[in-house]
DNA sequence: CGCTGGATTGACTCGGATCAAGTCGAGTGG
DNA sequence: CCACTCGACTTGATCCGAGTCAATCCAGCG
């Protein structure tokens, strides 16, 4: 299988032959994960970097009434916080979703090879941008999207990271989150997740049915959501 | 009067004399901002660092109807990412809410003193992390929180983080933030953050009036926030 | 001293939560 | 091969938190 880890920081930053030989290593026994393990939790003290390979996870909290909140999916290719490991201990949780292939990279390890290997250093602070930007946008879906936009936005996000490591094979895309998992990123019910999915599909846009996103109408979902890719960052600074 | 932002930095990372004097020596020609200016705007190419002496701003973005929702807010002491100049474009604006005292690091000088001055870097980069943090509590408010937890659980953020800085003037802390400004970061409506003040003020667990925040019962506004410092991450690790 | 932008309050409406039944499909075991 | 089970998805009926609309109120200030 190809490595998506190196993809998609080739995508935001070229790098050599080296570098890529480099992350290829550090990468190259990974664990595999059974779905609802979770890679690390809320208090514990942060150490190595973990790369997803394959399959899904996400970042979580759980609030003091029982109720949990999605905060981002990691898809193959994403990994965790880099500096990480400078903090005391973690402030959420990330849970693996399918079966998964994770490998995890010591701090040590990885410091070296951002040391020596500048292009992956600039890439990596690349993929952290983002992040951030993901984030930023989740706020802005939350504060002042209607419940049907922010679904349709956030089908537009998946489908966009997801094109951009080749996860899919058009028009459709493998998306196991179930309805509850939604629910919980988009400050939802499922029950409510369900309906507007519903709405969603009579209108013609997309259908989200048996894990798999099938974007009907590309221009009608985009219309709908309200989205800008831009906070994708996909078109990159130029010079150095 | 002092700088704040290597105040805030020395709580997160010894720094040398040295380090200091650096870093007082790149804020050393603050520019005076006009309230409602924009530092930046969407679509800008971003370029330098810019660090809030004194006063407050706020990141945000404006959606395609017109409705605003703000990301972030920036205290005296506070820096805008690090790394934003590997970026083609800002993907959110950052503003300034009352009159500001605003030094710019130009990108080529930040990345220098970073290089030369590891506790510089270190102290950025926790930063960071704790600005990352902020924003998966914002998320998580949204998405979970009711309003009252929600406003209760921003004043308590705020006013931790302006304690770290030395803003509060126990037990009041100046807080420049219209109602109109909370509604549109709670994603609340001004009339709603409104109703939601009085309630929390016949609590007797806070005020807000006349730009003014009066923790009257700490124990009461955290309980009612669910609140967890865990994000701001005060406990940091000790060994490097 | 009236103007203006924020704060406050009331009346009414509505989106989405809640509660409560089903239904469907993939396994599992007889 | 079929009944049984369990988890996820659907759908309907009802309720309530928060939005909307519309007046004031109030403090600072030119």
């Amino acid at each position: 299988m190809e490595n998506r880890f190196i993809e998609k920081l080739q995508g935001f930053c070229a790098l050599s032959p080296v570098e890529v030989l480099t992350l290829a290593e550090a990468t190259s026994r990974p664990k595999s994960i059974a779905p609802k393990t979770d890679l690390i939790r809320e208090g514990d003290r942060p150490g190595a970097v973990f790369v997803i390979l394959d399959g899904w996870a996400c970042r979580y909290k759980i609030l003091p009434n029982g109720t949990r909140q999605v905060l981002a999916y990691l898809m193959p290719g994403d990994c965790c916080d880099l500096h990480i490991g400078l903090l005391a201990e973690m402030d959420h949780n990330i849970q693996v979703i399918t079966p998964a292939l994770v490998a995890t990279v010591e701090r040590k390890a990885m410091d070296e090879i951002m040391d020596q290997h500048r292009g992956v250093a600039k890439a990596m602070y690349i993929a952290q941008l983002v992040d951030e930007g993901t984030m930023r946008a989740w706020i802005t879906s939350m504060g002042r999207r209607t419940s049907t936009e922010r679904v349709a936005h956030l089908m537009c996000e998946l489908y966009l990271r997801a094109r951009n490591v080749g996860l899919v094979f058009e028009p459709e895309l493998k998306l196991p989150l179930s309805q509850l998992l939604l629910a919980d990123s988009l400050g939802m019910t499922p029950v409510h997740v369900n309906r507007v999915l519903k709405v969603l599909r009579l209108s013609g846009a997309m259908t989200l049915q048996r894990g798999s996103l099938h974007i009907v109408d590309a221009a009608k979902l985009v219309h709908l959501a309200g989205f800008d890719d831009n906070y994708l960052h996909r078109r990159l600074r130029k010079a150095a």
